[in-house]
DNA sequence: CTGAAAGCGCTTACAG
DNA sequence: CTGAAAGCGCTTACAG
């Protein structure tokens, strides 16, 4: 039902109007070549009076691109994500690029069908935070001319640049943070070791422990709420007095398993997760984390894809940001807890 | 650095080989006309063999549409907008959708840019949550034929869809809800007048309080953190025994306020938030609250956008979702609080 | 500084 | 069922 289908002016109408030829009105457009400006402006009044807007459609064809990133996340519910996302968004804007938003549910199959729309719509360029690190379709997308910055995790071609966190670090300091308070049965309640976050925060989380000579103990979540309860509800049938949890999502399932066993943080247990969501600071007592400088990393990113769109750079770029842990009050408050009388292994995994 | 800028096929080249002509082979791609088996096998293994992807740019003008919906959202941040996003790319998606990402954080002259790129691309449709209503760009998207739903609030031209909460009626019902829990002093933590949801959402609170013949007590922030807490203060210092809060964010901030004041919830101050965020099972106690079924809006929205693109409807539709009560831990356990000694006004704003 | 002309790579009436 | 041809509305070498 549109009702007035509005005259749709094309360029050459604009150009007629102002005596021009349709190549003065691009030019006036977009500014490619100087326009002597009582000509300028008279074409400037005819756009204005005509409210005429290019086909952008048109102008994408002809240039062979266009002016969007794509950003491929897993989960645009997972709150790193969005604020990457929204970062992004910011940088790209100002740019001028928008974003096309492609959130491929940790399925290979979904995030090989986002980069073919990607390829097909020549974008000029993608924030890629793998689900398939080998995908050939991001190959594809480099052959075609697109910049393409990994986030989070690597990808397996090499001319791409990436923006990721030092998670074996973050892991290593948080679980030297619970051992310095004293704790020595500190459990991990790690994601999926196939993915490079899970498997890199796990080796952190071990070499801390066997610097200090303690016994690690890890149960495997799957990034995911019910994972990371299930992994907690195991490890404190173990007797863990402190847990390093590897994402934020596991550390909401972390919560509610301590909740459910009546124990009391961080008298009872001491908990420290890995990532910094907005509600950190919500439950009670509030959860200490280390916290990827997120905004930081994704204007990285972003600023890695422009300029290699602007052709200012040609060498690839691998950049790594620090966690920072963010103190607050689910550990560490006092003397480590008294240690319950179950048995803790000397060493297994 | 493209290394290899790999051979990009044309349907030019795929119809040689086939020995077709390009017409056939576009019928092929889209099933737009039958096409004979034998051909038509043919053909899919030359696309096959060639790798070949049709240049989407090419289609999207001759066509003069993109397969693309714009969303626009005011902060994608905010877990409400998150979650529509993730339906409506959910929708989208299995219906051959992009999502193009708009976030404006409620500021016109981004909605007005984010709404002129829409237009110059083409887009096929657009869901809107409106920072301004009445911006003539969105007239402009649906005389070019574009599909537009309003979501959350409501646009201007009456030729656009919409998606909406009771929120007048959720509002009341929070109301109520602490009423019947045997609270007098009922104070809202309000959000900006000017802006739809806050409207109406105040309206019910004072419904709801007028029909109990009790004094209405409004403290307004700005639906964010910062206002929800100054807001809550506000409310405190004049002795409210009971709180509805506007929004999710507002309501991070009453915490804050609460936890400040060292009040204890539910016994000391009953707390009732509109909008239901991932965390609020996470607070201590478990924030009870009014939640939208933002699913399925958002599943309403993308179909409502998908129904008009095929054509399959023509009248306007105004669809009208209501809250649900999710109970939990911040209000109405056992008998009213008492009240402070602290004059509460009989009558006021 | 400016214009005439070609062409980006598809899709789709039209004719058969 | 199939093909030849036109054309979507810009941009950009090229020539002047």
């Amino acid at each position: 039902m549109p009702t007035k289908p509005r005259q749709q002016f094309r360029i050459r109408e604009v150009a007629e109007r102002a005596g021009v030829s349709p190549a003065t009105v691009s030019r006036v457009l977009n500014g490619t070549a100087p326009v002597r400006k009582p000509k300028r402006d008279l074409v400037l009044a005819v756009i204005n009076e005509l409210g005429y807007r290019p086909n952008r459609l048109a102008a994408n064809l002809r240039r062979q691109q266009v002016q969007m990133i794509g950003v491929v996340v897993s989960d645009i519910e997972n709150p790193h994500f969005t604020q990457m996302v929204r970062a992004v968004e910011d940088s790209a804007y100002l740019k001028g690029f928008r974003v096309l938003l492609c959130n491929t549910d940790e399925d290979p199959a979904k995030q090989r069908e986002y980069l073919g729309v990607l390829i097909a719509e020549r974008v000029a360029g993608a924030i890629i935070s793998p689900t398939e690190a080998s995908a050939p379709e991001i190959g594809e997308l480099i052959d075609n001319g697109a910049a393409v910055v990994a986030f989070d995790r690597a990808v397996s071609d090499k001319r791409a640049d990436a923006v990721v966190a030092a998670n074996a670090e973050g892991a290593r300091l948080a679980t030297e943070h619970l051992i310095s308070g004293g704790h020595k049965r500190v459990g991990f309640v790690g994601g999926p070791t196939g993915i490079e976050t899970g498997a890199r925060r796990e080796a952190g989380y071990r070499e801390a422990m066997a610097a200090a000579k303690l016994a690690p103990r890890v149960a495997r979540g799957d990034f995911r709420v019910e994972g990371g309860e299930r992994a907690t509800t195991e490890l404190l049938s173990q007797g863990a007095t402190a847990l390093v949890v590897a994402n934020n999502l596991m550390a909401v399932g972390a919560l509610r398993a301590v909740r459910h066993a009546r124990l009391q943080v961080p008298h009872e247990l001491a908990l420290i997760g890995l990532d910094d969501p907005p509600w950190a600071e919500l439950t009670d007592p509030p959860l200490t984390t280390l916290a990827q400088p997120v905004r930081a990393m994704a204007a990285a990113a972003a600023e890695l894809l422009v300029g290699r769109l602007e052709g200012r750079r040609r060498r690839r770029r691998h950049e790594v940001f620090s966690f920072e842990l963010r103190h607050r009050g689910s550990c560490c408050a006092g003397p480590p807890p008294p240690e319950r009388r179950i048995a803790w292994p000397k060493s297994g995994s």
